[in-house]
DNA sequence: CCTTCTTGTCTAGTATATTAAACGATATGA
DNA sequence: TCATATCGTTTAATATACTAGACAAGAAGG
């Protein structure tokens, strides 16, 4: 449940091969402290842990970004996609059993009218395409644009985020995002 | 100098459009405080930023590795497009000056006859794409498949691998790559 | 003009993070 | 054996994060 800051900061020291009062020499913090974080005694304030993590150095963002992830099916014909949406979307998925990828790479495709729903999407991560056939609308975070072929989008899943075909042709999109949603 | 943690979270929950009370509830916490962080009257402690992020939801990764200042563009015209190729193999990439983003989307483009070059590729990551033009030759750990319009392919970078068009046509392919190679 | 609701901010009291200094353990050398 | 380091841990005092509740400003409706 609890983010082990403590285990992180004992992992990345003793990575270092330094000693608690080294680092917090450099950090400009005591020894003491450095101890107390690392047994998980307190939950140190974001600015105190910045001031240690510049004395290794490394940075909020790579500090709590710590983790990673096989040679299977690498060729994928039309019929070995897997078909996830429904009539008005279509979602043909590219390598979906795959364990512990990374990414979701589709081929969308929204029958005219089709949207995604009626609220907007917001979930974790980023995702990307390209159009390829037809006109899309995007709204992300309030703003809303039509993108046509050879047109592409990136954002923040976390932005509410919602595709709608206006047209009254059918639109096609490669898409991709990270971690796999799907 | 210090991590702008309060202008952060503003943005973050302005973009979600929900008010600091609301935000409170959903995180265990006192409006009085997401105030306080938001004005940078206070650094928060990672315990209650975490508690405040779960209200978002977000990570403390995530919170950290959002870009500050402005939202980034989310839609891009062909234009827009960053052309990274040559004349045989043509690279536009999505969101190429996007900070710590964690993929590369490319619309590429091979000539007749291009490949990736006469030696193996292999880097760390995994890429994916889907074929929407014309054919391409694909190499992977010595298996080589002709792919057409619709198919894909999924692939950890690690292993050896080369694309080239052994047709006619020129071959337009949308793909993906994490972490960012381009 | 009134309420009534919601917004963000502020203040006094309390909980907790942080400091300064001590402690015991281990190692090295005279 | 007795120093003299350095290691991580602990404690009492202090600085700061956090809470509970009040405040002023704006919007909606009577």
């Amino acid at each position: 449940m609890n983010i082990d800051v403590g285990v992180r900061l004992r992992n990345i020291r003793t990575a270092f091969g330094i000693s608690q009062r080294e680092l917090a020499r450099r950090a400009g913090v005591t020894n003491g402290l450095i101890s107390l974080i690392e047994q998980n005694r307190v939950s140190p304030s974001v600015s105190s842990l910045k001031k240690v993590l510049d004395g290794v150095p490394m940075s909020l963002a790579e500090f709590f970004t710590l983790d990673l992830g096989a040679a299977p099916q690498a060729f994928f014909g039309t019929d070995e996609l897997v078909e996830l949406g429904n009539e008005q979307v279509s979602l043909r998925l590219v390598a979906a059993q795959r364990p512990g990828r990374q990414m979701s790479v589709l081929h969308e495709r929204y029958a005219p009218g089709a949207a995604t729903g009626e609220e907007m999407l917001a979930h974790r991560g980023e995702e990307a395409g390209v159009v390829i056939r037809g006109r899309i609308e995007l709204t992300v975070s309030g703003a809303t644009r039509v993108l046509g072929p050879g047109e592409a989008y990136y954002f923040a899943s976390q932005l509410p985020h919602r595709f709608r075909n206006a047209g009254r042709e059918a639109c096609e999109i490669i898409s991709a995002c990270t971690p796999p949603t799907f």
